[in-house]
DNA sequence: AAAAATTTGTTGCATTTACAACAATATTAT
DNA sequence: ATAATATTGTTGTAAATGCAACAAATTTTT
């Protein structure tokens, strides 16, 4: 007898999608709330931008944009206001031979950094505290594998 | 001796809520990029909505507002959009003495909500084709014990 | 009883976002 | 060699989104 799978997805709201949307919904929420709270000068964005390239010298725009989950010209916004406030500096180089306009954070982006890390530390330390750090990992090694699987049938336009 | 427990993140494209927000924008995409393709004259949100309403008979605005994730305002926009294609009405009611728009789907909407729902089915079981039933089913338990932990730290303002 | 706060939905606006078009350059195909 | 395609970033614009302000009604507080 053979086994019938059963449709994944019957309504919305019991659906993976469903919570998976409300659970990054909420995450965001809560770090949108926390950045305004703190009064940190920087929004949630930009520090999230500031972060990914300090972990990633040298990254041109496209790769960042994938990185930070927005798209080329929003990413090009973002970096415009990081390089005014004088946390990044951008500059011109070549990435399989073609010109890209790389980037790196200065000195100043790193003492930012550092401090809004410290700043934020104790907030986001309680948001996890009900979870180890193994079921939380678990739960990204999963994420992962479902991305990986669906991968292949989304265009990405970046 | 102290188990020291280490900092949830480090670097946003190492943490959760990067896995998390990175996932669910893949399927949000997958679902509208499965709508515009196929052409079936609703959005992927009017959709959800229809959906949403079909399986929460006498739902009022506010309570909808919250399981489609999106706020009052746009919730409302969204189903004026439906109503006027006639595929839901709304009619005026009381839930805890107070007067609340409340709303049904029609025999129009339901036909347009069983068409769509054949015509998506091919396209979605594919994209969880290498997932079982079980591991769907775990995943979406690990999110919703997530997203309780941290319900309570965010205001939410719907 | 009067005042303050809450619930619900709508309107208007400012921000965010996505997307297409473009320019410049390099690679690949014919 | 020429044309077609691809990569990268910017600009402009239309749509989506969130948020604050408002109105109307009810509940809670004083």
């Amino acid at each position: 007898m053979q086994k019938i799978q059963k449709l994944p997805v019957k309504h919305f709201t019991d659906s993976i999608y469903y919570d998976l949307e409300q659970t990054a919904r909420l995450m965001k929420k809560l770090g949108n709330q926390v950045f305004e709270k703190l009064n940190l000068g920087l929004t949630s964005d930009e520090y999230i931008t500031l972060d990914t390239i300090s972990c990633n010298a040298g990254i041109c725009q496209r790769d960042l944009a994938k990185l930070i989950l927005k798209d080329r010209a929003n990413t090009g916004r973002i970096l415009d206001t990081l390089e005014g406030m004088g946390l990044i500096t951008r500059f011109i180089d070549t990435k399989n031979n073609r010109l890209v306009r790389k980037m790196g954070i200065t000195e100043k982006g790193l003492k930012k950094l550092q401090e809004l890390s410290n700043k934020m530390e104790v907030h986001f330390r309680n948001t996890t505290a009900s979870f180890s750090e193994e079921e939380i990992e678990a739960l990204q090694q999963s994420l992962k594998r479902f991305r990986n699987s669906i991968e292949e049938f989304v265009k990405m336009n970046i």
